[in-house]
DNA sequence: GTTCCTGGTGGAAGCGCTTCATGGAAACTT
DNA sequence: AAGTTTCCATGAAGCGCTTCCACCAGGAAC
């Protein structure tokens, strides 16, 4: 299929260069006059030329590959986050290697392992809580590590404000008429990261309801795993407790999905009789009209990247934590009529 | 954190040997005295030198790399997928890399990209078929290719037969009285793999009650995605056209959850009112009782190992198709006293 | 005893790249 | 006009390894 692969040595002939200059085309060096720059390219483009990152890393240079370790959970979450990131990446002519982590042990063997450890000019670790499985929260590795989804006083981080996120939606829920519910969105057991991002939505979200002087009894909170499936329950659950009109913070978007399916089949009307509120964003609440406090997982990924670019280049200050702030998106479940916007 | 890496130049010198025999050494070549080779292991050891793929890449070798590609898919058969492909790997002090397809673009990109086709030996490729995405069923590399639970003319392929297990479904069911039901498990809609896995199920199925004379009628299908939400929807639609006693193949372990879940909820006596059978033989069968069609996953991981290490030797014949066959489990989920167990 | 292997070993060459002295030519000085 | 600086460009050295040729013992064959 693919023959031998051109070197910079034919590179810098058909060019007419010596391979020096070839090789500052491909660093970017400064000194490299723009005609000839271009010729050196043409002849790349000609050859189809690809940099060999073996031979980069060799000679001491980077090997302009970042690694991403995400937790091997098939989500929206990280298909966005990736794309934002490997967004920023690309523009700088990094290449991309994602890791799925399958379990614990996995990840440690990764970090020891020739491919990632040699390979690798830097490193994204997605919503994964360091300090649990790692000995003072520090990565066996010497490459740069940015933290996404998750906080680390050791690394750069960026992060969603899930407190803020969950205090929004009790804000908002409190000013509609019925009680309020919550759905918990438990961990999964098992797993190799950790997940307390729904303990602090629920936390902002309860002290939301404190400041807006509701209550919140502790019948109204439902605890199931991530699923549509815990959605269906937990309104069934709600139900047996109150007549609508319901209002329920789903603590996810799956979950919401649940909650909406559930009050269809039961015939009740959305917005009215029952206000549900999701979280994440999931693109599909656009579709079903779902209200939702959203997260700008793009934004936050391609931030990641951008931090780890700056860390690669040789930035050398204190880690960095970067806060995003959810935004609130108000669609048709929490809504009768269409004409009566939200104004915060 | 981790000091400059040790070289072979510097095992060599404490081994008191030269290069070469270091080289030697890491290649497992034959002429190298065993206690030659016991001094230079001793120096690795000592240094803790671990040999760079990526110089070794370069110089013309093996880099010890095999990549993995697999559906972004978070499930107990994946990991044990993998579980068997390491063990084998490992022994043969290959390293592993882990590429979840998180889409279709995705997967291209990869193999063009220069992390994966440059350092990687050989590649095995779960769960994909081939043929619908690349012109010619053919893989954009030059490195040797294993496919695995999936089946394709080009590359050696390791794959369960699945008409097979669904043939013993049926054939088991229908030793059984009361009508007989079963659950078609779609294909999630926009991944980038396919899963004809359920349709071969589902045909071995039916083709074992036409042989055994058992009616199934349209009625007796019930069509959901592969969730545990999906079996409870599927029992409720199957009560609504036929009373207890009733069987039930669920196409899938985790669908046959949710059947088991829902029967209990009703108060049906499983294994009498409401007989279960799974298919792929999850470790949870085991704990909740369910029937199974189990796969041997990590036997087949193993094998596709093998195939690509023997390719990767240089085995130039004609792709093999290695086919395994699946084993029927009986537990309580079919079986009202266990003291009778099921002989075939 | 001489020749020819053979198993065992050492080290130079070279993989594709970056980096670094080095140097030529043009652009500024005074 | 000659000296100085700047800008480009060159190719050797070297990254950590594999491979290959060269070499040396000792044993087998004559």
């Amino acid at each position: 299929m693919s023959k031998k692969k051109p070197t910079i040595l034919e590179v810098a002939a058909r060019a007419g260069v010596g391979l020096g200059t070839v090789s500052r085309v491909l660093n970017n060096h400064k000194a490299v006059r723009p005609e000839t720059r271009a010729r050196v390219l043409k002849a790349m483009e000609e050859l189809g030329y690809t940099p060999n990152p073996h031979a980069r890393r060799i000679a001491g240079g980077r090997s302009y590959t970042v690694s991403v370790l995400l937790p091997f959970v098939a989500t929206e979450f990280y298909r966005r986050l990736v794309e934002g990131i490997e967004g920023v990446l690309l523009e700088k002519r990094y290449d991309l290697a994602l890791f799925p982590i399958l379990s614990q042990a996995r990840l440690r063997r990764y970090l020891e392992s020739s491919t990632l450890a040699f390979l690798t000019d830097g490193l994204i670790l997605a919503s994964y809580d360091l300090s649990e499985h790692f000995e003072g929260g520090r990565l066996p590795t010497d490459r740069p590590v940015v933290l996404v989804d998750a906080k680390n006083p050791r690394y750069d981080s960026v992060y969603l404000d899930n407190f803020l996120g969950g205090h929004l939606a009790g804000e908002y829920l409190a000013r509609f008429p019925g009680p309020i519910f919550a759905v918990k969105v438990e961990e999964e057991p098992d797993r190799a990261f950790r997940h307390t991002v729904f303990a602090e939505r629920l936390a902002g979200f309860q002290e939301a309801l404190k400041e807006a002087g509701r209550p919140f009894p502790e019948g109204h909170l439902y605890t199931t795993r991530l699923s549509q499936e815990g959605g269906r329950l937990a309104l069934r659950h709600f139900l047996e407790r109150a007549s609508p009109p319901l209002n329920v913070f789903a603590g996810a978007d799956q979950v919401a999905l649940g909650i909406l399916e559930e009050a269809e089949r039961l015939g009740l009307t959305l917005g009215k009789e029952v206000r549900v509120l999701g979280f994440d964003g999931h693109p599909f609440t656009e579709e079903v009209g779902l209200s939702t406090i959203a997260q700008p997982v793009e934004a936050m990924g391609a931030r990641a990247a951008q931090l780890l670019l700056e860390r690669m280049q040789g930035y050398a200050g204190p880690p960095r934590a970067v806060r995003f702030e959810p935004l609130l998106i108000e669609r048709a479940s929490t809504r009768t009529s269409p004409a009566v916007p939200y104004l915060p």
